[in-house]
DNA sequence: TGACAGGGGGTGT
DNA sequence: ACACCCCCTGTC
């Protein structure tokens, strides 16, 4: 076993990019990706596709670099995943902060705030492993996914099963990987895109009511599971995913108590307007840091 | 330090 | 409404 051999740092662009650590820990670890490590020494790992990256903020500025084995697939797929053609900060300036004063909270606590544009077939994945589990639970079930049946890129590490070789395993094999119920979904959902090949990549290609109808046809994927591949894994913005956690941040920043998901989706869709799942993922993280400041008030040392 | 409930970012019936 | 799975977390 060879060790990992990294590149030197190379630079980011300085514009639209998150300069803060808690706002590069929110677009990493947020939600809306599952393969990103924080280290002890402060940098991110991440694995995406073919591809390896460790990520660094010093001095408010983002460099990353990777193994030699993945740096030029990398060095191609950087821009395309951090959505680098896209400027976030011009995105969340159109958003209607001007008139909602609790969004406009949300995108001053965590400016360049920006969604990344993960590999399509990945994205699902990912959220098929998401039903009525929290973060860290999706993370180590993918972490294993990967461990035991995804190829090694880079020494030590290897990339998640894509979807011809999840086809090949068996539904235990699956469960081994702590899916639970989860599993059967991943093992259907696999044989279904194995009869029917392009299916995935005319999905994705498809404008967004075609496509999240398509994708809930899929066993395991419902309109919230659509919406997320969508918004995360194809760049649609408009879509809006309705989750128990959304439904209560309505209920108590917009007073939408006792509205069903139905009503909350088109709440959202009217209120945010085409960049709602931005809108979105800005309230997850301004609860998720709500959130955070209540435990550390109740732990003993923090009283002292 | 270790056992033990309780609940978890959904979907399908 | 409730089952589906089973690991994480908080609590005693």
């Amino acid at each position: 076993m060879s060790a990992l051999s990294w590149s030197g740092w190379h630079p980011l662009p300085s514009t639209a990019l998150p300069r803060r650590a808690s706002v590069l820990a929110e677009t990493l670890d947020g939600g809306q990706a599952f393969r990103w490590h924080h280290q002890s020494d402060g940098t991110w790992r991440g694995i995406w596709g073919e591809c390896v990256a460790e990520l660094r903020l010093k001095d408010h500025r983002l460099s990353w670099r990777a193994p030699e084995e993945t740096l030029a697939a990398t060095r191609r797929e950087l821009p395309l995943y951090l959505a680098l053609e896209q400027d976030y900060v011009e995105l969340a300036d159109a958003l209607p902060g001007r008139s909602d004063a609790h969004l406009a909270n949300c995108l001053r606590a965590f400016p360049a705030f920006r969604l990344l544009r993960q590999p399509f077939g990945e994205t699902l994945l990912g959220f098929l492993c998401s039903a009525t589990k929290q973060i860290v639970q999706i993370k180590q079930m993918l972490a294993l996914l990967a461990e035991r049946h995804g190829a090694e890129i880079a020494p030590g590490i290897h990339r998640l099963p894509t979807w011809p070789e999840l086809a090949a395993l068996s539904e235990a094999e699956l469960r081994a990987c702590l899916l639970g119920f989860r599993a059967r979904y991943i093992h259907q959902t696999a044989a279904f895109l194995a009869a029917h090949p392009g299916w995935l990549e005319e999905t994705e290609r498809l404008p967004y009511p075609e496509a999240k109808a398509r994708l809930c046809l899929l066993p395991g994927v419902g309109e919230k599971i659509a919406d997320c591949v969508l918004l995360f894994g194809a760049g649609r913005l408009e879509a809006f995913p309705v989750d128990v956690w959304i439904i209560k941040t309505m209920a108590a920043r917009y007073g939408l108590e006792d509205w069903r998901p139905d009503q909350i989706a088109h709440f959202g869709r009217v209120h945010f307007g085409p960049l709602a799942g931005l809108a979105q993922q800005y309230l997850f993280a301004y609860e998720r840091s709500v959130a955070k400041s209540v435990k550390a008030l109740a732990k003993p040392s923090a009283l002292i």
